[in-house]
Order: C-alpha cells, then structure tokens, then sequence
DNA sequence: AATGATGATGAGAATCTTTTTCATTACAAG
DNA sequence: CTTGTAATGAAAAAGATTCTCATCATCATT
C-alpha cells in the first residue's frame, strides 16, 4: 500500500490522500469512521477538512482500496483492505471487533446465490454476541 | 399479530401503534423506512407524525415485534418479525430483496462464535449481487 | 361512566452524518 | 514554468433520526 495505489485508481496524489491512507495503515483502530480518521489526523497535527475525508473514503472504496460496513450504530465505518475477505464478529457490550473467515459458509453463500438466479458480488457477515470478556457475558 | 401483542410488549395500545403495525402487516414491501411508513400512513389517511413513527418502530423492535436492517443506503429498515429468522439477498442495481435460510450456515455461525469465545445473540448475512432481471445483470 | 396518573403524541427544533457548492489551490503533463 | 483540470476547505445544505415540551389519550380505579 503506497502512493501508487492511489495513482493506480485514477486520483491525483495529493497531501490528504497520502495522509488519510498511511493513518488507515498505521491506526491500532481496524474500523474506523470517517469522523475518526477525521480527528486523529487533527492529533496528528494535519488540518484535512471533514468534507476531504468523506470524500477520499469514498474514492478509496471505489477504487477498492477500503472497505465500507454498516454496522450498527448510524454511521458507516471503513476498513482498509489488505488482501483478504472476511467477516465479523460484534461484541454487543463492548464493541470489539473480531474477524474471520469460513470456508463452508464462502462456498454456501455463493451455491444459495446461484439457486436464487443472483450473482454474487459481494457479501456481509456479521455476527452479533457477548465476547468472553467477563464484563460482557450474560448472567 | 393484533393488539395484544401491543400490549404484551407492556406499551399502550394507541392509534399509531396500531396503523403501523397494521401497515406493517398489510405493506406489499416488506422492508420499509421510517420515512416509507409515514408517507404510506399519509396516503392512508392517517395524520401520524414522522417523530411517532421512529419512536413506535424503535419500540417494536425493541420488543422484537420487528427487526431493524442496517443495508446499503444510510438509513434503516424495518421489517416485521413473521416469527421465522432469515437472510437477506439484495440487488445493487434494482434493489430487490430475497430472503433465504440455510441451516449449514446457521449451524457454522454457532459453531465460529463459539470457537471464538462469543455467545451468539443475533446475526445479519446479506449477499449483494444482480439479480435476474437482465437489466440487472452484468455483461 | 367519570377521574386522574402516567404514558403517548405532534410539531418543530436540535443533532448527527454525509453530501454539495463554490471559490481557491495544487498536481502533473507539456 | 505554464496551464488545464482535478482536489481542497469552509460553509451551507440535505437527509436521517432524536429530543423537547405542551397537549392529549389510555387505562386502572372510582
């Protein structure tokens, strides 16, 4: 991931994009919104305009580049791709992410489109649970 | 589902709340905005503010009378729980939606959460793809 | 059937997220 | 280095949802 992928898709290679992507690279944060990027790259001293960041989330999905989720919660979060697909899993308590990926349900996903007469070109999965975390466990 | 499971869900039983549910019931849509039940609540005659909608539908869902889908679109829909759990299949170019279960997939979500610690409470798998319709389809 | 406590409603304001507008600035090709 | 075009920032606008608060309706009790 460097400045040509951003070249790669079509857009000039400006200061914010350079910025925006490397803080998606380096955030500790996996899923972030765009109001996130928005102020960590204040924290970081780089006055990019909200409407800027909107924007570059936006081509960089299109170009491939990021991923948008609609978790719950009213506004979308983004995800930088870094080669592989996979799906979630949703701490209802706490919020934590965790990832992963499963052969069977990939395969079946794909057959049960099929046999709906859709072709599948995308998909999302998530699941929705109290984590093993003590605090977030049902009575 | 009537009145009484107004009731049950230990809520008034009021004119709003019952021409929503109705609606709900009767809509040849089965998933609707908020934005969706008060335009078809006014062709129907009926005076019911936009505020009292986002309210009642928050409240059935609450009381798992209906489900709240975050898809595509920046705003949610609701849909009424007609008992049976299901996954959803959306068209990107139509916007179409089918409905499917499929035990095997079930079964390995249970299983996936588990082996990562969660307590499943709930999911949401929905496949994008183009539907049928040849204007919807690729190529 | 009347009463009264409490919950529900409607209208509009407020909030939050996201997009658009438009004048200014920066990139990148020649 | 010039210049066309795309990109940016700020503010306004748009869209979705929630909140406020005065008024009204429901329902358990008279």
């Amino acid at each position: 991931m460097d400045n040509q992928d951003i070249r790669k898709a079509g857009l000039k290679v400006t200061h914010p994009r350079i910025k925006i992507l490397e803080l998606l690279e380096n955030s500790s944060q996996r899923h972030v919104s765009a109001e996130d990027v928005y102020k960590m790259l204040l924290d970081n001293g780089e006055e990019i305009g909200l409407a800027t960041v909107y924007r570059v989330l936006t081509q960089f999905e299109t170009a491939g580049l990021v991923t948008r989720h609609n978790f719950e919660g009213g506004h979308a979060v983004f995800e930088l791709d870094r080669g592989g697909h996979h799906d979630h899993m949703v701490c209802v308590v706490c919020g934590k992410v965790e990832e992963f990926i499963d052969p069977t349900i990939e395969k079946r996903q794909r057959e049960i489109a099929k046999s709906h007469g859709f072709e599948m070109v995308d998909h999302s999965l998530i699941i929705y649970g109290h984590c093993s975390n003590p605090k977030c466990s049902v009575g």
